[in-house]
DNA sequence: CTATATTAGTTAGCATAGCTAACTATAATC
DNA sequence: GATTATAGTTAGCTATGCTAACTAATATAG
C-alpha cells in the first residue's frame, strides 16, 4: 500500500465538492451536445469554423495582430497564419502593415466579412432560440441566470 | 414586391421571443468559451477529438456498427471510417464481424480504451469542477438546475 | 434461381486545421 | 555594429471533414 498516501495527496489536490463534480459533468455534456446542434447550421456560411471564429474576434473586438489573433483563439502562429490566409482569399479581412513595427500586421474584418460573421451568427442563435422558446418563461430565466453565472466565472479563469 | 411577402413569412417562422433571442446569444457563447477551456485539457489523453468522442459513444452507449457510429457523430461514413482505423492502430477499440450480415461491423471498446477515455473525461470534469468550486453553493445550484433544463430540451430537439 | 438494386464500408483525392522545426525580416539591446 | 529577441512564414507531418467512385454482401424482383 506505498502508493496509497501519494495517490490520495494527488486526488485531494484537484478535489471539488462533489456537487461540484456533478454541476461540472452535467454542464459539459450538455454544452457538448448542444454546440454540436447548433453547429451544423455553419455549413451555410460556406467557411470553416476556424476561419469563422477568428473572423468573430476581428469583428467584436477590433483589428489584431496576427500573434494577437492567435492568443485569442488559443492556436499557435503557423495555425492563425494559414486562418488569415484563407480570410485574406475570401475577401473576408484586409491586412495591412503596421507603421511603427513593419513585423506586425494589422487584420481587420471588411464589409464582406462582417456580414457573412453576422449572418452566420444569426443562423446559429435563431435557431438555438427556436428551441429555447418551447420552454417556460421560468425555464429560460433559469437559463439566462445560469449564462451569467458563467459568464462571471469564464471572466476570471485563472 | 411580390417577394416581400413571402419573405416575411419565411422571418416569421423562425422569430423567438426576444427573452429566447437574448438567453441563447449568452447561452451559446458560455457554451462555446467553456468548451474551449476545457478541451485543452485533452491533449493529455495523446487521441484526436474524433477518436475521444466517437471512443465516448461506444463506452457509453455501447458496440455499434460503423454506420450507427457515423450517425451518432453527425459524421459520414467515409470520416468515420477513418476515425475507427485510428482507434485500431491505438488498439483503443476491436472490431468484429457481424455474423449475420458479413456488411456489418461490430465495434467495440477494449479495456484500454474505456481507461483512455475514462481517464480523460476525469481530466475534464476535475478542471472544471475546480473552477465551479469557487462558486456559491447557491450559484452552483442554478447551474444544475439550468443543466437539467438542458438536457431535457437535448432529449426532445425536433 | 438468377439479375438487379440496395446497403455497408473502403479508397482516392481534396480542403481545413492543428502541431513542431526551421526559416526570414525587423526591432531592440549590448 | 553585432547579437538577441520578436513577428510571421514555410515546410512537412497528423487528424478530421467532405464527395465521388469503388467493392462486397444482402435483399428483392421476375
Amino acid at each position: 500500500m506505498a502508493k496509497v498516501k501519494s495517490e490520495n495527496v494527488e486526488r485531494r489536490s484537484v478535489a471539488s465538492r462533489p456537487a461540484a463534480v456533478e454541476a461540472a459533468d452535467r454542464l459539459h455534456s450538455a454544452a457538448i451536445h448542444l454546440l454540436r446542434r447548433v453547429r451544423r447550421q455553419d455549413v451555410a456560411s460556406g467557411i470553416g469554423p476556424a476561419q469563422l471564429s477568428a473572423l468573430s474576434v476581428l469583428v467584436f473586438a477590433g483589428p489584431k495582430a496576427l500573434g494577437q489573433l492567435a492568443a485569442a483563439e488559443q492556436v499557435k502562429p503557423p495555425t492563425m497564419s494559414r486562418i488569415v490566409a484563407g480570410l485574406k482569399r475570401g475577401r473576408l479581412v484586409e491586412i495591412t502593415r503596421d507603421p511603427h513595427d513593419a513585423r506586425r500586421m494589422h487584420i481587420r474584418s471588411t464589409a464582406k466579412g462582417t456580414s457573412v460573421l453576422q449572418r452566420g451568427r444569426k443562423r446559429r442563435i435563431d435557431y438555438l432560440a427556436a428551441h429555447l422558446d418551447s420552454l417556460a418563461r421560468s425555464e429560460l430565466a433559469r437559463l439566462a441566470t445560469a449564462a451569467a453565472i458563467l459568464e462571471k466565472l469564464l471572466s476570471n479563469w485563472r
